[in-house]
DNA sequence: GTGGTCTAGACCACC
DNA sequence: GTGGTCTAGACCACA
């Protein structure tokens, strides 16, 4: 795992975490690595990873049970897809649009891929 | 102009510029405004139009006549163009196709707009 | 550290810290100072040993990790010497070759010392 | 000619004089173009060109008959070989041979070109 | 007039 | 704590 983009590690993290909870591979109810696990398997401070997890928090994808350990909360998966639905279509293909338009990309060269 | 997102100054006044340029609002060998008259119209500080003349040159977009100012470089819209093309095909692309899969987001359904 | 000559502070400074990666005083891998600390041990402007780091960063001397600090490079010793050495052969010695021939100054003049 | 380098342009323009003289180009008591003819052949601004006379007429290299113009002083050639010669036997080479001794370029190695 | 460098000091996101 | 960006204002060499 690289970290050399803009995007902050937080963030990057969130996304792996966000991956494994669409794709099932964390299912509701499952426990996560604590803070220090986690941050020493990556290579990264432990605030960091505790900085991701307040965010997941903070969007109900997780949830703290106190002295014990952070768990996938119940409807995790829908959330997180409907959330990153919503600022995909809002946000994000919008940009793309306009940069194509720019770029004089065609949807069809797009397309083909 | 507004500068409301996360991105740096510096760096949407560069995208201004090159969108002008891609446009042929500012064709090769026409010269961009001084730095400190470019300064006043934004309404920001000359050091930050120096940034981002600097990061243009960087990218041969533009170049410096001592003493009389900067101009566009000739081909520079070709080396912009190429140059983001490149960027947008090589890592944007790819990250958006994973995150449509993830999001269960079907081309057809991105199509229509 | 004294800062007469003509060359701008901020390459100065670039000077004698690539002088020390290639001395190996500053092996790979190794940390350097903060912006920071580096500034006030010089008696400089923070920005200005930022602008050090950012020049160096951009031949790949040095690399930063977030949040903690610059750290010079794999391989930075080697790509700084062949970086200098190709252009003191090609625009250097060309340039003192004909200004010595110019002057009637022989290579054997030269060579004693 | 190229005004590429960091090199101020009117010393660029000194050096070519120079050159001229010390090959005998120029010889003593020649007349030199006019600023404004000069200026206008070398596609730079007259003040520059004025720069550079004011120059060489400093070291005595030429001098101005009011109203004439420029002329190339009695002895210029020899004044600005001994003057060149000086500057570069004591700051030109030790400047390089610092840097041979960093990069690791032996004399033999520069002795065979 | 032009760019280029520098200082002083601030604010911010991030680790 | 780290870098990164920005402002305000200054000074300089050069064209």
């Amino acid at each position: 795992m690289d970290f050399n983009e803009h995007k902050p590690i937080y963030l990057q993290i969130s996304d792996t975490i966000c991956e494994k909870i669409i794709e099932g591979v964390l299912p509701s109810e499952e426990r996560i690595p604590s803070v220090r696990e986690y941050a020493s398997t990556l290579g990264v401070n432990p605030n960091t990873v505790f900085r991701t997890y307040e965010y997941l928090e903070s969007i109900d994808a997780i949830y703290n049970k106190r002295g014990v350990g952070f768990f996938v909360s119940h409807g995790a998966k829908e959330k997180i897809i409907s959330l990153q639905k919503l600022q995909f279509m809002e946000k994000e293909v919008p940009a793309i649009l306009k940069k194509m338009e720019l770029l004089g990309i065609t949807p069809k060269e797009l397309f083909d891929l």
